[in-house]
DNA sequence: ATGGCTGCAAACAGTTTGCATGCCC
DNA sequence: GGGCATGCAAACTGTTTGCAGCCAT
């Protein structure tokens, strides 16, 4: 019936899982482009597409359908929340709170079959925090640039 | 300081938004600009993605950010959640449900200062559950397609 | 040796932008 | 008439895909 193709253990394969492994964010295709092409220099941008791919679609890794325009990808599968720093976009993990969210009925939904649903975080991750201060330092002592 | 250039009010951004806000449902640029394109055939695409912009920065409408490739639009300032269809992308209102969603400590979010979240549903919409029913009757009676 | 996988580059989809002209205030 | 806005097309960003050669099984 549905029979998948024989999949292959290639080198790349491995190091993208690896390395998206390795991180604790959760990282965009050219972002771990830029990782895995430490160890593989000639990889190709293509290849960690189709790869995330596959690895996603036989259940490896976690594509993350978040805010935001790209796509972004989880080496660990535990259900668990996330946080998007509103400034540079970064996403982290959330130890997941307790806590009850009910399912909207049909007639609260504009008639929707409700499947599930998604809790996204926002805030300021700490690198972003960081710079904020220092700039409202400068601001504040007056050599920020006031034209 | 910081002043806006002076906005002009052309037939263009009324018609924006009169067709933004007549929808209930939340469209992409491109899906407006053909609603758009039926009262303004020589409207160009650009022209509604810089309104869209700039019915937004002022707070006209509202900019969705939500799962999914693409930008979409709410003519309705009032906070509310969104439910999309899982699979054609749809996305509508939710009523509101009476709910509490704690914001986790920043040692819980990777040092994140949390300053909100985003809940949005997923579910299959009426028109598509219809289309489910119809397939799945045909599939029962034995006149799907299997070669 | 077979056919899935790779590198490369071209193609795509969604969105933004530069420019000459148009039109609101 | 000044300058924001428009139409058009080219540019950009993120992602997918076609193809010839490569390599894991």
């Amino acid at each position: 019936m549905t029979d998948r193709p024989q999949e292959r253990e290639t080198r790349q394969r491995q190091v993208v899982l690896e390395e998206l492994r390795k991180v604790s964010c959760h990282p965009t295709a050219p972002e771990l482009y830029e990782l895995v092409r430490k160890r593989l220099p000639k990889i190709s941008l293509g290849t960690v597409y189709r790869n995330l791919e596959r690895l996603s679609q036989r259940g490896t890794i976690r594509k993350l359908v978040l805010g935001g325009t790209e796509t972004r990808f989880d080496g660990d599968l535990d259900v668990h929340d996330h946080v998007r720093c509103a400034e540079c976009g970064r996403v982290d993990d959330v130890e997941n709170l307790p806590k009850k969210i009910p399912d909207p009925a049909p007639d609260m939904a504009a008639g929707y079959t409700i499947l599930g649903h998604r809790l996204e975080y926002f805030g300021l991750c700490p690198s972003c925090q960081q710079k904020r201060r220092k700039k409202r330092g400068k601001e504040e002592r007056g050599d920020g640039k006031e034209h």
